[in-house]
DNA sequence: CGGAAGATTTCT
DNA sequence: GAAATCTTCCGA
Protein backbone atom coordinates (compact mmCIF):
# COMPACT_ATOMS: atom_id res chain seq x y z
CA UNK A 1 0.00 0.00 0.00
CA UNK A 2 1.03 4.11 -0.76
CA UNK A 3 -0.40 6.95 0.80
CA UNK A 4 -0.23 9.72 -1.56
CA UNK A 5 -1.75 11.70 1.73
CA UNK A 6 -4.46 13.86 2.70
CA UNK A 7 -7.07 14.20 0.27
CA UNK A 8 -7.58 17.85 -1.01
CA UNK A 9 -11.51 18.76 0.01
CA UNK A 10 -14.72 20.78 -1.95
CA UNK A 11 -13.51 24.16 0.07
CA UNK A 12 -10.03 24.05 -1.28
CA UNK A 13 -11.18 24.56 -4.52
CA UNK A 14 -13.79 27.07 -3.62
CA UNK A 15 -11.58 30.35 -3.00
CA UNK A 16 -9.50 32.47 -5.57
CA UNK A 17 -8.55 30.91 -8.54
CA UNK A 18 -4.99 32.54 -8.52
CA UNK A 19 -4.90 31.56 -4.30
CA UNK A 20 -5.54 27.68 -5.43
CA UNK A 21 -3.16 27.92 -8.67
CA UNK A 22 -0.45 28.73 -5.91
CA UNK A 23 -1.55 26.45 -3.56
CA UNK A 24 -1.40 23.57 -5.69
CA UNK A 25 1.49 23.91 -6.17
CA UNK A 26 3.85 21.24 -3.95
CA UNK A 27 0.50 18.79 -4.44
CA UNK A 28 0.45 15.53 -5.77
CA UNK A 29 -1.23 14.10 -8.81
CA UNK A 30 -2.09 10.18 -8.55
CA UNK A 31 -3.58 8.86 -11.74
CA UNK A 32 -5.11 5.05 -11.10
CA UNK A 33 -5.95 2.86 -13.91
CA UNK A 34 -9.10 2.45 -13.20
CA UNK A 35 -11.91 4.44 -11.18
CA UNK A 36 -12.21 3.76 -7.28
CA UNK A 37 -14.21 4.67 -4.27
CA UNK A 38 -12.40 6.59 -1.48
CA UNK A 39 -14.88 6.31 0.79
CA UNK A 40 -14.21 3.96 2.77
CA UNK A 41 -11.39 5.90 4.02
CA UNK A 42 -10.89 7.11 7.58
CA UNK A 43 -11.04 10.83 7.49
CA UNK A 44 -9.29 12.71 4.04
CA UNK A 45 -5.84 10.46 4.34
CA UNK A 46 -5.78 8.45 1.25
CA UNK A 47 -4.30 5.37 0.84
CA UNK A 48 -3.97 2.84 -2.65
CA UNK A 49 -2.65 -0.02 -3.96
CA UNK A 50 0.96 0.45 -5.87
CA UNK A 51 -0.07 -1.45 -8.93
CA UNK A 52 -3.68 0.64 -8.91
CA UNK A 53 -1.41 3.74 -9.59
CA UNK A 54 -0.65 4.61 -13.62
CA UNK A 55 1.42 8.02 -12.99
CA UNK A 56 1.97 10.63 -10.40
CA UNK A 57 4.12 13.50 -9.72
CA UNK A 58 3.97 16.69 -7.75
CA UNK A 59 2.43 19.81 -9.30
CA UNK A 60 4.77 22.09 -9.85
CA UNK A 61 3.63 24.48 -12.91
CA UNK A 62 -0.33 25.90 -13.18
CA UNK A 63 -1.71 28.56 -14.37
CA UNK A 64 -4.88 30.49 -13.53
CA UNK A 65 -7.71 31.04 -15.94
CA UNK A 66 -10.40 33.94 -14.47
CA UNK A 67 -13.49 33.68 -16.35
CA UNK A 68 -15.44 36.58 -17.16
CA UNK A 69 -12.71 39.09 -16.98
CA UNK A 70 -10.30 37.12 -18.58
CA UNK A 71 -9.93 37.35 -22.39
CA UNK A 72 -7.35 34.52 -22.01
CA UNK A 73 -10.24 32.17 -20.67
CA UNK A 74 -12.40 29.81 -22.60
CA UNK A 75 -15.41 31.42 -20.23
CA UNK A 76 -14.43 35.03 -21.08
CA UNK A 77 -17.36 36.86 -21.37
CA UNK A 78 -20.33 34.42 -20.03
CA UNK A 79 -19.17 32.17 -23.14
CA UNK A 80 -20.73 28.88 -22.16
CA UNK A 81 -21.34 25.79 -24.36
CA UNK A 82 -20.60 22.02 -24.17
CA UNK A 83 -16.97 22.39 -23.65
CA UNK A 84 -16.79 25.19 -20.63
CA UNK A 85 -20.05 23.87 -19.18
CA UNK A 86 -17.98 22.62 -16.18
CA UNK A 87 -16.30 25.64 -15.29
CA UNK A 88 -19.80 27.36 -14.15
CA UNK A 89 -20.56 24.56 -11.66
CA UNK A 90 -19.14 24.03 -8.06
CA UNK A 91 -15.15 23.60 -7.89
CA UNK A 92 -12.99 20.47 -7.64
CA UNK A 93 -13.84 18.90 -11.13
CA UNK A 94 -11.84 18.18 -13.81
CA UNK A 95 -12.26 20.20 -17.19
CA UNK A 96 -10.26 18.79 -20.15
CA UNK A 97 -10.40 19.83 -23.55
CA UNK A 98 -8.71 19.36 -26.31
CA UNK A 99 -6.31 21.90 -28.21
CA UNK A 100 -5.17 22.25 -31.79
CA UNK A 101 -7.00 19.46 -32.73
CA UNK A 102 -4.14 16.95 -31.12
CA UNK A 103 -3.11 17.40 -27.14
CA UNK A 104 -5.55 17.49 -24.10
CA UNK A 105 -5.10 19.75 -21.40
CA UNK A 106 -6.26 19.31 -17.86
CA UNK A 107 -7.73 21.71 -15.78
CA UNK A 108 -8.94 22.33 -11.92
CA UNK A 109 -12.44 23.74 -11.62
CA UNK A 110 -12.23 26.35 -9.06
CA UNK A 111 -14.19 29.01 -7.07
CA UNK A 112 -18.35 28.27 -6.35
CA UNK A 113 -21.37 27.34 -8.70
CA UNK A 114 -21.51 30.23 -11.21
CA UNK A 115 -18.43 31.85 -11.58
CA UNK A 116 -16.40 30.24 -14.34
CA UNK A 117 -12.70 29.58 -13.51
CA UNK A 118 -9.99 27.13 -13.43
CA UNK A 119 -6.46 26.23 -13.12
CA UNK A 120 -4.54 24.43 -15.85
CA UNK A 121 -1.84 22.35 -14.80
CA UNK A 122 0.94 22.45 -16.91
CA UNK A 123 3.36 20.42 -15.55
CA UNK A 124 4.35 17.54 -13.21
CA UNK A 125 7.73 16.83 -10.99
CA UNK A 126 8.27 12.55 -11.23
CA UNK A 127 9.48 11.47 -7.71
CA UNK A 128 10.61 8.09 -8.58
CA UNK A 129 13.91 9.54 -9.71
CA UNK A 130 14.01 7.28 -12.97
CA UNK A 131 11.12 8.51 -14.43
CA UNK A 132 11.94 11.34 -17.49
CA UNK A 133 10.80 14.56 -16.36
CA UNK A 134 9.99 15.65 -19.58
CA UNK A 135 7.31 13.75 -19.83
CA UNK A 136 5.03 15.53 -17.50
CA UNK A 137 6.57 18.97 -18.74
CA UNK A 138 3.86 21.14 -20.96
CA UNK A 139 0.04 20.45 -20.66
CA UNK A 140 -0.53 18.09 -23.92
CA UNK A 141 2.80 15.36 -22.99
CA UNK A 142 1.18 15.44 -18.77
CA UNK A 143 -2.18 14.36 -20.45
CA UNK A 144 -0.29 11.66 -22.57
CA UNK A 145 1.87 10.74 -20.19
CA UNK A 146 -0.93 10.30 -17.31
CA UNK A 147 -3.48 8.67 -19.37
CA UNK A 148 -5.76 11.79 -18.65
CA UNK A 149 -8.28 11.92 -21.78
CA UNK A 150 -11.67 13.82 -22.35
CA UNK A 151 -13.36 10.59 -21.19
CA UNK A 152 -12.53 11.98 -17.74
CA UNK A 153 -14.23 15.53 -18.49
CA UNK A 154 -16.15 16.18 -15.48
CA UNK A 155 -14.59 14.26 -13.02
CA UNK A 156 -15.04 15.14 -9.26
CA UNK A 157 -11.74 14.89 -7.63
CA UNK A 158 -12.96 14.65 -4.13
CA UNK A 159 -14.14 11.83 -4.37
CA UNK A 160 -17.93 12.58 -3.61
CA UNK A 161 -18.10 9.49 -6.41
CA UNK A 162 -15.88 6.83 -8.15
CA UNK A 163 -12.70 8.76 -9.81
CA UNK A 164 -9.44 7.88 -11.53
CA UNK A 165 -7.98 11.13 -10.84
CA UNK A 166 -6.75 12.13 -7.18
CA UNK A 167 -5.04 15.45 -6.22
CA UNK A 168 -3.71 15.07 -2.74
CA UNK A 169 -1.30 17.09 0.08
CA UNK A 170 1.91 14.78 0.25
CA UNK A 171 2.95 14.29 4.36
CA UNK A 172 6.31 15.50 3.75
CA UNK A 173 4.51 18.97 1.69
CA UNK A 174 6.03 22.08 2.41
CA UNK A 175 5.51 25.56 1.17
CA UNK A 176 7.32 25.65 -2.07
CA UNK A 177 9.21 29.42 -3.34
CA UNK A 178 6.88 30.25 -6.27
CA UNK A 179 7.60 32.54 -9.38
CA UNK A 180 4.77 34.27 -11.10
CA UNK A 181 5.03 35.02 -15.11
CA UNK A 182 3.06 35.34 -17.91
CA UNK A 183 0.94 32.79 -19.04
CA UNK A 184 1.91 30.73 -22.52
CA UNK A 185 0.36 30.44 -25.30
CA UNK A 186 -2.23 33.61 -24.98
CA UNK A 187 -0.46 36.12 -26.94
CA UNK A 188 -3.79 36.75 -28.61
CA UNK A 189 -5.48 38.17 -25.91
CA UNK A 190 -4.31 41.36 -25.67
CA UNK A 191 -3.72 42.74 -22.00
CA UNK A 192 -5.07 39.63 -20.51
CA UNK A 193 -1.35 38.36 -22.12
CA UNK A 194 0.71 40.31 -20.01
CA UNK A 195 -1.13 39.16 -16.74
CA UNK A 196 1.07 37.32 -14.57
CA UNK A 197 -1.53 34.17 -13.52
CA UNK A 198 1.48 31.62 -14.34
CA UNK A 199 3.07 30.15 -11.35
CA UNK A 200 5.70 27.38 -10.76
CA UNK A 201 8.04 26.08 -8.00
CA UNK A 202 11.12 28.55 -8.65
CA UNK A 203 13.67 25.90 -8.93
CA UNK A 204 11.94 23.23 -10.33
CA UNK A 205 13.71 21.21 -13.17
CA UNK A 206 10.28 20.45 -14.76
CA UNK A 207 8.84 23.68 -15.24
CA UNK A 208 7.89 23.43 -19.47
CA UNK A 209 9.56 26.98 -20.32
CA UNK A 210 11.14 29.68 -18.30
C1' DC B 1 -22.53 25.20 -44.08
C1' DG B 2 -17.63 26.88 -44.80
C1' DG B 3 -13.90 29.03 -42.71
C1' DA B 4 -11.05 30.37 -38.98
C1' DA B 5 -8.69 29.84 -34.75
C1' DG B 6 -6.77 27.79 -30.87
C1' DA B 7 -4.42 27.51 -22.81
C1' DT B 8 0.71 22.54 -27.86
C1' DT B 9 4.21 19.51 -29.47
C1' DT B 10 7.57 17.94 -32.59
C1' DC B 11 10.42 17.99 -36.32
C1' DT B 12 13.19 20.67 -39.85
C1' DG C 1 9.65 28.37 -38.19
C1' DA C 2 5.95 25.46 -39.71
C1' DA C 3 3.04 21.48 -39.75
C1' DA C 4 -0.15 18.30 -37.65
C1' DT C 5 -5.26 17.93 -36.69
C1' DC C 6 -10.23 18.58 -34.90
C1' DT C 7 -13.78 20.74 -32.13
C1' DT C 8 -16.32 24.81 -31.68
C1' DC C 9 -17.92 29.24 -32.95
C1' DC C 10 -19.40 32.69 -36.05
C1' DG C 11 -20.91 34.79 -40.16
C1' DA C 12 -23.37 34.08 -44.54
Amino acid sequence: MIAPGKLLEREFYLRDTLTVAKELLGCRLTVLNSKVSLKSFSGNEVCLNFQDIYACGIICETEGYLGLSDKACHSYKANKNGRTNIMYGKGGFAYIYLVYGLHNCFNVVTQGEGIPEAVLIRALQPEDGQTDIRKFSGPGKLCKSAGITRADYGADLCAESETKIIITKPENYFSPQITAAKRIGVDYSGEAADYLYRFYITDSKSVSKK
